[in-house]
DNA sequence: GCAAGGTC
């Protein structure tokens, strides 16, 4: 061998094949040529690996090289049955963009006599390496095989791994082998189903053209489109609560301390009287407890991808698409936070602190950093601006010790029940001055010792009102994905996409996700079933098999052969339950009246193979008009059909197969004939071929005319009423109960359970006589589900934001309408319950204090009257309206 | 026409 040998360097991408290049070579003698690929340009120049003098030609894939496909023969969507595609051969190709690539690595391999592979070092770049790896060697089975490791584009590290080369991994490799061949199979099986069975049988008015449109599935997008959903119904489902909670204050020369009631709220009303009444008897309040702590505040971890997209989704409202494409990256001295950038390097001010864990790691890429400075580049949008800037003040604000605050907390005692108020002072602001999307803030309280008394300036019952959770944001589902498993942090934003492309869900202009019809229908359809496909645990437990393979623990053949085993069968009895879908879009969606396409029949059993397409099977249809018929599964491409008389009642495929026809298997079908329809002399049993050596159906066809005649008879009107009668007219069966006399609109059964309070809501619109008093928004008239109001109306405010509620009956009945003030709080109505307690706070004779106190309503209120019906010769406790 | 994963 010469002295030198020639290395060919493979990278993911172009800009890490031009960047390890750069440092290797530290710009010296560095060349760079054109390859086949317009992108993926080759870098030459001379290195030594451990004293080995070696010349090195760097050059790139972009992603995966291959693709996965069914073979030819089953991709055609009516090629196959979609059960089938469990199993069906399927095969690694090299895509037409790819081929450039390809025939690069081809070239450069032919005359090197080493291959290093500098893919990243997750899953999916050990699988590009292999891909790499494939092409090479087929072309030179010399070759010898090296991989570097490396995380960051550091001249250290790159140096490092070069002189420390190790072996692919081919268990990482395996894991994606495995996760892509089951991806294909359970989405191309389940899409071609559903879409198949769905797409022509509804006016699905959210495509434009429905004709297209197609209904996809995918073990991320799914179970995605489930967290929309699963809170959607969440939000519609939410009953009010109402809740009582009493809140105190007292402004003293220092200013003004707002104390919380320790028990947060009561959902019993009357309790929460008592003990109110109780507290206004003996309002005294004793100081129990102060308690001064110095509080830190931490800056945030670095960021991951996932979180830099959370973030700006929070931060600026940008998708997370949004915030992938645009570019980050370059740094430097900034106008803004140049100095603070100064002060943290300066260890005179031991601001500098190192950045905490965050406990992600994808073992591909370090943790998100400004990588260049700069004040901005020409081009740059806003938002490239805003992307850079949190880039920037985020890392600073890693490495940059937490703010430290002084925190008080009071504890007071009125009439035996404990009272809070805190307060805070900040001392060092320190990562809070470059970290300007957070705060955190201060409140000053009066200064209070323990066993100090003072008389509360207020003391009020106030009412408050559950509140649904809000739909999700844009945020919380990557949060969601993130915490499943669903997708990785490059693919994310894609399946969210998704969601809107196929009109499963929209996105408000607050980035906050609802449902379609459709994804709602879809979603509905398969929990019907009793199936958790639309749920991450099945996403999981497949990562869970993938790990698995990645360390060997299990083979990549044993995860494939036990999973497409399970999700064959888990598909064979979905398509059992397929009514269950049927029945959910027919919720949403009015029946199609199209008379067309092989799609319009119930699906059939396979009579023979088409003889005329030569691709698809002939399979026996029953049409809506009830007639049968034998057609090509390629429709409408293929044509070829076969008409059946027109006195078939029934008719069924067996598996006994015709002697005589050509080519077979032809199978025979069992037929029964209306008997008042055919001659004398004829069976109305017959198991008959229609493969051309059946005389006796040939004959029956002459005499009886056949479906296609009929059913051309029956096309018009007669065919648009009977469909118009099946979508419309569903009072024949309710959907829901399969009783008779009402829809499935109008079922009472719809009106137990969550999800079906859609028609609830429906019926509730805005009522525009009555006006949020904050958003002027027409308020929804609801009713309220609790011991002490069931039954009884209000109107409130559909806003998340506002809190604006009133009773119905009050709005005349003199009390002018008042609105009551109330908080929003989320706590679980069982805990609040278990920490109220009840009936355990009794009556404790009549002692009255000289300030005046507010009640609920707002109103001046003496406390020597009932608070429940103002009566003066008795307390609340006695009061015999209580109980109402 | 179908998935999810790379990346441009």
């Amino acid at each position: 061998m010469s002295g030198t040998i020639k290395v060919l360097n493979v990278a993911e991408k172009p800009s890490v094949a031009k960047s390890v290049s750069a440092i290797l070579s530290r710009n010296q003698g560095l060349r760079v040529r054109d390859g086949r690929s317009r992108f993926n340009k080759i870098f030459e120049f001379n290195y030594s690996i451990r004293g080995q003098p070696c010349h090195m030609l760097f050059t790139s894939v972009t992603g995966h090289l291959m693709e996965l496909e069914f073979e030819d023969r089953f991709r055609k969507w009516h090629s196959c049955d979609p059960a089938d595609l469990y199993h069906a051969p399927v095969r690694k190709f090299v895509p037409e963009d790819k081929v450039g690539i390809k025939r690069t690595l081809e070239e450069e391999a032919r005359r090197c006599q080493w291959l290093v592979l500098w893919l990243d070092c997750d899953r999916e770049g050990e699988n590009i390496t292999f891909e790499v790896i494939d092409v090479c060697r087929a072309v030179n089975p010399h070759l010898t095989i090296r991989r570097a490791r490396f995380s960051a584009l550091i001249e250290r590290e790159i140096h490092h791994a070069m002189q420390n080369l190790v072996d692919p991994n081919p268990w990482f490799s395996d894991a994606v082998d495995a996760r892509q061949e089951i991806d294909l199979r359970i989405g191309a099986s389940f899409t071609r189903f559903q879409t198949m069975l769905l797409r022509d049988k509804f006016v699905i008015d959210s495509a434009t053209d429905d004709r297209n449109l197609v209904l996809s599935y995918g073990p991320c997008q799914f179970p995605t489109l489930g967290f929309v959903v699963e809170r959607y119904w969440e939000v519609q489902s939410h009953e009010p609560e109402e809740f009582w909670t009493i809140n105190c204050s007292h402004r003293s020369d220092e200013g003004v301390a707002t104390f919380n009631w320790m028990r947060g709220h009561l959902f019993d009303h009357t309790c929460a009287v008592i003990v109110y009444e109780m507290c206004v008897q003996e309002p005294t309040a004793t100081v129990t407890k102060v308690r001064n702590q110095e509080k830190l505040k931490y800056p945030p971890y670095p960021l991951s991808t996932i979180e830099l997209e959370k973030r700006a989704s929070r931060y600026f409202r940008m998708s997370s698409e949004h915030t992938m494409k645009a570019i980050v990256q370059e740094q430097k001295e900034h106008p803004e936070w140049g100095s603070y950038a100064q002060r943290l390097l300066d260890p005179g001010t031991g601001l500098w602190r190192n950045p905490g864990s965050g406990g992600h790691d994808d073992k591909a890429h370090p943790p998100i950093h400004p990588t260049k400075f700069s004040t901005g580049e020409r081009g740059w949008s806003q938002d490239h601006h805003k992307l850079y800037e949190l880039v920037v003040r985020h890392f600073l604000a890693c490495v940059s010790q937490p703010a430290v605050g002084a925190e008080t907390t009071v504890e007071i005692d009125i009439a035996g029940e404990l009272f809070s108020a805190s307060g805070r002072i900040i001392l060092e602001r320190n990562y809070l001055d470059v970290y300007r999307y957070e705060s955190w803030g201060g409140s000053m309280i009066p200064t209070y010792t323990v066993g100090q008394q003072f008389v509360p300036t207020s003391l009020t019952l106030d009412m408050g009102v559950t509140r649904p959770p809000p739909l999700l944001s844009e945020a919380d589902l990557l949060s969601c994905m993130d915490k499943a498993g669903i997708g990785t942090d490059a693919t994310m934003h894609d399946h969210i996409k998704k969601l809107l492309d196929r009109f499963y869900a929209t996105k408000d202009s607050n980035t906050r996700f609802s449902p379609t019809n459709l994804g709602e229908a879809l979603v509905m359809g398969y929990d019907d079933m009793g199936y958790e496909l639309w749920k991450p645990n099945l996403r999981s437990m497949m990562e869970f098999d993938m790990k698995e393979v990645s360390v060997g623990n299990k083979s990549r053949d044993e995860v494939l052969a036990t999973c497409l085993q399970q999700m064959k069968a888990c598909f064979l009895d979905a398509r059992l339950n397929k009514v269950k879908l049927l029945e959910a879009m027919a919720v949403f969606f009015e029946r199609s009246n199209r008379a067309v396409g092989g799609d319009n029949h119930t699906a059939g059993e396979v009579v023979r193979q088409c003889g005329l397409c030569q691709e698809s099977s002939m399979v026996l249809k029953k049409n809506l008009d009830g007639n049968f018929m034998v057609g090509c599964l390629g429709f409408p491409q293929c044509r070829n059909a076969i008409w059946l008389p027109g006195s078939v009642l029934e008719a069924t495929v067996t598996s006994n197969i015709c002697s005589s026809c050509n080519p077979g298997p032809v199978y025979l079908i069992q037929f029964k004939f209306r008997q008042l329809e055919i001659p004398p002399g004829f069976n109305a049993n017959h198991l008959g071929c229609i493969g051309g050596c059946d005389d006796t159906l040939k004959q029956l066809i002459e005499i009886c005319g056949t479906g296609s005649r009929m059913s051309a008879r029956g096309r018009g009107p007669t065919t648009t009423s009977s469909n118009v009668q099946r979508s419309s007219n569903r009072q024949g069966a309710c959907l829901y109960c399969q009783q008779m006399g009402h829809s499935s609109n109008d079922c009472p059964s719809q009106f137990s359970g969550s999800r079906n309070s859609r028609s609830r809501t429906n019926s509730q619109n805005g009522d525009p006589s009555i006006s949020c008093s904050t958003c002027r928004t027409p308020c929804v008239l609801r009713t309220a589900n609790t011991a002490n109001n069931r039954g009884r109306k209000f109107y409130s405010c559909p806003s998340q934001e506002c809190n604006f509620f009133i009773w119905e009956d009050t709005l005349n009945n003199g009390n002018g309408g008042r609105s009551i003030p109330r908080e929003c709080i989320n706590s679980s109505a069982s805990n609040s319950r278990r920490r109220g307690g009840h009936g355990q706070f009794g009556h404790n004779g009549a002692r009255t204090a000289d300030v005046t106190f507010v009640s609920a309503t707002g109103d001046p209120v003496s406390s020597r009257r009932c608070y429940v019906c103002g009566d003066p010769s008795h307390f609340a406790s006695a009061c015999p309206n209580r109980g109402m």
